[in-house]
DNA sequence: GTCGAACCTTTCGA
DNA sequence: ATCGAAAGGTTCG
């Protein structure tokens, strides 16, 4: 393995937290190990995270001996054993976590425009849509259907080390780079899916790459949004704005229709978070939820969730928020989270005390003296994120505990 | 266009 | 602890 040094970048908690940006249900393969820091497999490397209140850090973790070309005369091919020669991370990771659109600024004009976001948002800053691969988008949000984002995890992970390449090992883990829809698309995948615990999702994952397969070359990446093009590719218009979302979205959302297990909400995660759709409005459980609680919505016409509803939803959002809708769509879901649900309960005294008590409650006791460090970093970076540790660590332990003595 | 039921399994919460 | 409900929905009739 070729690890690289940390790099930094300059960075405040308002334009991005991890911590945040990484567990909201976004992207469902981030792991986050004992001392805080954040891996993922992504495009042959394995990317790892971790930020202070001034610093986003950055290393780049690659498979040895992957030589780039066939092996020529091995002569001079020297300690550059991988990705030395013209590392992309730097380029990778302003991409991936997308961070040229000022965050701040957005919420600014977001909160502007809508009280209900100005009112929510404070305490949900730093949420960041990804750039995500739009084929893992597509997988992990058929997924997702009537589903929980714990669980979400697990079967990506599942995938993962049973269809995709091995990168390396951190932390002991191996890491596996996402399958290729090729991979999915063989016989028998999905009685092995459903044999893995995917239930009925099995039959959509197989048939949506059996179709995917099918399509001619760069089908998906053909329904991008031209101003968020794959990485090195530079960027053109995405067309006139309207309300209903611009031309290439309502081409994007229809075509990702004709998919297995592809409705109109996973339609809208694919174009908002893996096609760069900014217009992009999931109406899922939870925006239904707000919808009705903060918009007005669940009364006459749209007293129930139908198609006409939906759409209306989204053009509501859109109308308000303007063209990074989906973003601003996304704090909110974001902030009606269970997992981050303490963060919306008043600052009082009790509060230590739940913590202790959640804490202890369902965890390695080996665990204990490094979660306490964990909680002083988080503490001392100014966050309320004790809360999420939990959620995190559970994800990662059915997966761990699965494997080693779980009966303690 | 709308409605209801069925769908797999895990996690959540009372 | 245990058990019903809910979980970032979609499909089919």
């Amino acid at each position: 393995m070729g690890a690289v040094e940390w790099q930094k970048i300059p960075s405040s908690l308002s334009e991005l937290c991890i911590n945040t940006t990484l567990r909201c249900g976004q992207s469902f393969r981030w792991r986050k190990n004992d001392a805080g820091v954040w891996s993922m497999a992504l495009h042959n490397r394995i990317l790892s995270l971790h930020q202070d209140p001034e610093h986003l850090y950055y290393r780049a973790t690659f498979p040895a001996a992957q030589p780039a070309l066939p092996t020529p005369p091995a002569s001079h091919a020297p300690s550059v054993a991988a990705g030395a020669e013209e590392d992309d991370t730097p380029a990778l990771v302003q991409h991936y976590l997308n961070l040229a659109p000022n965050l701040t600024e957005l919420y600014k004009q977001w909160s502007a425009a809508d009280a209900n976001f100005a009112k929510k948002a404070p305490k949900f800053t730093g949420v960041r849509i990804l750039r995500q691969d739009a084929w893992e988008a597509l997988v992990g949000f058929i997924c997702s259907s009537n589903n929980n984002i714990a669980r979400i995890s697990q079967m990506m992970h599942k995938l993962c080390v049973h269809y995709g390449p091995l990168l390396g090992h951190l932390d002991g883990e191996p890491y596996h780079d996402f399958p290729e829809p090729a991979a999915l698309a063989q016989e028998g995948v999905e009685a092995n899916l459903r044999s893995l615990g995917f239930g009925y999702r099995a039959r959509y994952l197989y048939e949506t790459a059996c179709m995917v397969v099918e399509k001619p070359d760069g089908w998906l990446d053909g329904l991008r949004n031209p101003e968020a093009p794959v990485l090195g590719q530079k960027a053109e218009d995405g067309g006139e704005w309207q309300a209903s979302g611009r031309e290439g979205y309502r081409k994007a959302h229809e075509e990702l229709l004709a998919l297995q297990g592809v409705g109109p909400k996973v339609a809208d995660c694919v174009c908002l978070m893996g096609l760069g759709w900014g217009e992009a409005v999931p109406v899922d459980t939870h925006v239904w939820q707000i919808a009705q609680r903060d918009y007005k919505f669940g009364k006459g016409k749209h007293s129930s969730l139908t198609k006409a509803t939906y759409d209306a939803v989204g053009d509501k959002f859109r109308s308000l928020w303007g063209k990074e809708a989906g973003w601003a769509h996304s704090v909110l879901f974001t902030a009606d989270l269970r997992a981050f649900s303490e963060r919306l309960v008043a600052k009082v005294e009790k509060k230590e005390e739940d913590v202790e008590v959640k804490k202890e409650d369902g965890e390695e006791p080996v665990l204990e003296d490094i979660k306490k460090e964990e909680k002083v970093v988080e503490k001392r970076i100014k966050r309320e994120d004790e809360d999420g540790e939990k959620d995190v660590l559970a994800v990662e332990g059915t997966v761990r505990r699965s494997k080693r003595a779980r009966k303690g």
